[in-house]
DNA sequence: TTTCATGCAAATTATTTGCAGTACT
DNA sequence: AGTACTGCAAATAATTTGCATGAAA
């Protein structure tokens, strides 16, 4: 579990001020585990800040992702999403009911770390999407 | 190589007449090496048909899409770009030049099919992206 | 001849920006 | 006090849609 320090920490180091409205966000994005959309997210801490903007959720959310704390997701056929697993991991995408889940590999980071030093291509990041209709959707769908 | 003929029968096999325009921006789009995005692809096949429309581009890239021959990637901060590979594959994506280029890994797919099973996770697609710096470009910006 | 595709312009969706007021340090 | 952040509304960028005309089956 992220500690709220660590996200105060981070966001100071980086010059950037730590008001009520980023911290909530930060908090509910960093401790969220289905990979929200910002609207997503707008929902959530519109409880806490009534006053709360979309822009405001965005802009947070833009800070997190340059400052590598989270990674967003952009999709061809729907909303970004946004992911608090920087490490590199797999993203389990239904296509049904559109729910996204992680799964960590430990082989994918060494397929990757060799690639990259073969290729002379220096790492800054990865994305690894696997799409199709999950357990439950399966279940239900299927009979 | 794809073959023309091919393209034709993906199409008319689906219902979907077979104009020259799409055929044409069809054809580009196969053949293309380098991930173009929708506007590189309208600048290419507008100097065969010169009245044609963005719009046009991008019902022909939508249903060649849908017809799982080519795959759309989209991202966070720049317009989709067009992937003639769909096959599993690794994006390498340069931050710098904006280059995609695909590599083929072995392992990858036996790693995606072995998961999916695990998971009893129906797979319809995949997408692996690596950021980074191109050797190329690491080459000019490094000295 | 009927249906579908094209091209234009307008619409839409997601996201970003400008600005005035407010809050943080 | 000074600068940066917020929230609103308007702007933007990419992509999609509606409709009249033209082309494919």
């Amino acid at each position: 579990m992220v500690r709220d320090d660590a996200i105060i920490l981070a966001l100071r180091n980086k010059g950037f001020r730590v008001t009520p409205q980023r911290l909530d966000i930060s908090k509910i994005i960093l401790r969220h585990k289905n990979h929200p959309s910002a609207e997503d997210i707008y929902d959530e801490v519109k409880r806490i800040h009534p006053a709360l903007s979309l822009s405001t959720v965005y802009n947070t959310l833009n800070i997190l992702d340059e400052l590598d704390i989270i990674q967003e997701l952009a999709f061809s056929d729907k909303p970004s999403r946004f992911d608090n697993n920087t490490e590199p991991h797999i993203n389990m995408v239904c296509k049904n009911c559109g729910k996204i889940y992680d799964i960590r590999n430990k082989e994918l980071k060494d397929i990757i770390q060799k690639l990259a030093n073969r290729e002379n291509f220096t790492l800054t990041g990865q994305r690894f999407d696997v799409f199709g209709i999950c357990k439950s959707c399966n279940f239900s769908l299927g009979g």
